[in-house]
RNA sequence: GGGGGUGUAGCUCAGUUGGUUAGAGCGCUGGCCUGUCACGCCAGAGGCCGCGGGUUCGAGUCCCGUCACUCCCGCCA
């Protein structure tokens, strides 16, 4: 096995002197596990580890022994002293060695282990922990059930692909929070325990004993605390922040906690943002990407544009098709279904999902069904061979329609083109999970590479349509673009804010904002959200005190650690980069958490539990 | 809260149209083996077929319910 090795510390090197006479050799090892070369032949070693994997031919015996730097073999005949002691010795046993490092012969060379070179005759083994009969194995790491996994899970991160994984993590952490100090950020640590907030998810809280019926949550994010520190003049934070949401898991939502770049900067407009947190992310990615293209210069999409072109807000730029708009050619045309749509409806448009290489009549076939399953009435298209379009809307709309079709979107024989039809918010979705579809079964998206991209000019406000009201669409601590003047003159659903996201191969990485350090534009912004100047004092008292002091105009970005480290490690579930996780009940199976309190613990706390009937 | 998938040995899985004693590989235990590195060979132990009910002469297999895990929707400013 081979850990990826790690640069040595002090520490290490200096167990990598040669100390012969085991007189003074450390208590444990005089060598890592992965230490060893030719060049070491005729030493006397000491080495400890994890016994993982036993070969005993009878007359001769291999142990494969590791720790986290590498795996050394180790030898053993009936001539050595310590014989009948390793024969006992069982996978996962920790022992200490005694031996002399020996050259293996030509043919006997392990070329796949960095010290396969080499083997160490054992003179002495000393067991420092034996290990019962494993609930899952560690050599060759098998799947194994979640459950399983996450009840050993001190046995199951010995596993080399998990090992590897947390290092690179934890390479990952260290070279971002570098890069933030050399680029002149500072890191301070915020509280724990806080307030709840009223907006935004749901709060983990946390019962006060010195005030009786109130409670502190846990953060969901540091965004008041960054605002106030800039608010006292520190001019640019960050933070390695976690963040704790009461909320449902899925595969790259861990439940409960998660950890965020925090970063936030005064005196700075979007562009400034940009400009700070692009290179770090950029060079970070391309620090860890073992060779997979990184995007140059992350394009900027407005949020419109992106839901336009992509059907959604966070487009897989992998995939390279980009939706049009083609309402015009149908208005009008013998296609009755979108042409009745467009006539009763001026907000009705049809947009074409083009799609390269597709063109046969069974993919679109194909697609239609998918379509259907999705609960769509179909996904019309066209086909294109022989120099003219097929299909049945070709037939409908006639040859010089379907031409200007094929032309808008630079298509020709062998391709394909599926539209789909209404009022754009209702089919927005569906659109773009057709376009990953097409993608996909055509294969047309890039496999490796990150592509990154801005999402800008998120709308401040939307409709609510449960509640009948404008809401907030993202963060009601943004500032919305044209500032109070446009509060109160234009439609609070056309208003954008200085928000913006940051999207990488389709995941959401972060999302960010110019922050509204204007007292009178933020309660005019709550007050169309439906808040008043009483809830605002309640709930964001301290917050907006600080924007009456003084306060610096200032925005900031919050990249999500776990969700960067999942598309480094390419895995596809944050519980693979994740040390200690949840099971998607939030419940931990280790440690047994969420778990039964005293009734004292309760007593003190003035609480009674009243739960649920069976 | 809702939908999908899965559930057979410690693990991964096979198990025909409902039919005798439920199988394989890995792991485990014992034995043999002096150059392996996924060592090899021989033998053995190990099963409430998730759980409960039903249909049937007969259920791992069909039906109903339920539980667990997982993926998705809701939720995630």
């Amino acid at each position: 096995m081979a850990f990826e090795p790690l640069p040595k510390t002090r520490e290490t090197q200096k167990m990598t002197q040669d100390l012969s006479g085991s007189a003074d050799l450390h208590a444990f090892r005089s060598h890592t596990c992965g230490a060893l070369r030719l060049e070491d032949v005729g030493a006397n070693v000491r080495l400890s580890g994890w016994v993982h994997r036993v070969r005993d031919h009878g007359g001769v015996l291999f142990v494969d022994l590791r720790d986290h730097y590498g795996v050394t073999q180790i030898v053993c005949d009936p001539d050595s002293p310590a014989f009948a002691d390793m024969e006992l010795v069982k996978s996962e046993w920790v022992i200490r060695i005694d031996g002399v490092v020996k050259a293996r012969s030509e043919d006997s060379r392990n070329d796949t282990l960095p010290t396969g070179a080499i083997e160490i005759f054992v003179r002495e083994m000393e067991v420092l922990g034996a290990a019962k009969e494993l609930p899952l194995p560690i050599f060759g790491e098998p799947d194994y059930p979640e459950e399983t996994r996450l009840k050993y899970r001190f046995l199951d991160l010995r596993r080399e692909t998990i090992h590897n994984n947390i290092m690179k993590r934890a390479q990952i952490i260290s070279s971002m929070r570098q890069r933030m100090i050399d680029a002149g950020f500072f890191e301070f640590q915020t509280p724990i325990l806080t307030a709840s907030s009223p907006e935004g998810a749901r709060d983990f809280l946390v019962p006060s004993r010195m005030h009786p019926g109130k409670f502190y949550a846990l953060p969901q994010a540091p965004q008041q605390f960054k605002q106030l520190i800039m608010m006292a003049g520190f001019d640019r934070y960050f933070q390695i922040a976690p963040c704790f949401r009461d909320e449902d898991a899925r595969a790259d939502r861990s439940p409960g906690e998660f950890y965020q770049l925090d970063i936030e900067m005064s005196f700075v407009t979007q562009e400034d943002v940009f400009q700070a947190v692009e290179p770090v992310l950029r060079d970070l990615f391309v620090e860890f990407a073992d060779g997979a293209s990184v995007t140059e210069s992350f394009p900027r999409i407005p949020y419109k544009e992106a839901m336009e072109k992509y059907g959604s807000d966070k487009p897989d730029l992998r995939n390279p098709i980009v939706m049009e708009n083609v309402t015009d050619h149908f208005a009008g045309s013998g296609f009755k279904i979108f042409a009745g749509m467009i006539e009763k409806d001026p907000e009705v448009r049809v947009w074409a999902i083009p799609a390269p290489t597709g063109g046969s009549r069974a993919f679109c076939d194909r697609m239609n069904s998918w379509a259907q399953g999705e609960g769509q009435p179909g996904l019309g298209y066209i086909f294109f061979k022989d120099g003219a379009g097929s299909g049945p809307v070709a037939k409908n709309i006639g040859e010089e329609r379907t031409k200007a079709i094929a032309e808008q979107l630079g298509l020709g024989d062998g391709d394909a083109v599926f539209f789909v039809a209404g009022v754009p918010k209702n089919f927005l979705e569906f659109a773009g999970s057709a376009r990953v579809r097409v993608g996909d079964e055509l294969g047309l998206s890039e496999t490796d590479g990150f592509k990154f991209c801005w999402i800008v000019d998120f709308p401040m406000f939307e409709w609510n349509e449960d509640e009948k009201r404008v809401d907030f669409s993202h963060n009601p601590f943004s500032m919305p673009q044209g500032g109070l003047e446009a509060l109160e003159t234009q439609d609070p659903l056309t208003i954008n804010a200085y928000q913006y996201d940051i999207v990488c191969n389709g995941v959401e990485l972060s999302s960010g904002a110019i922050r509204n350090h204007k007292p009178e534009i933020m309660e005019k912004a709550f007050d169309i959200a439906g808040y008043d100047r009483q809830v605002l004092e309640d709930k964001f008292g301290g917050m907006l005190r600080a924007l009456q002091y003084g306060a610096p105009p200032h925005g900031g970005i919050a990249p999500g650690v776990d969700r960067i480290v999942m598309l480094l490690c390419g895995e596809p579930n944050i519980r693979e980069v994740t040390m200690f996780p949840m099971n998607q009940q939030a419940e931990d199976l280790l440690m047994s958490a969420p778990s039964d309190v005293s009734p004292s613990q309760l007593r003190e706390l003035h609480i009674r539990l009243n739960l649920p009937k069976e």
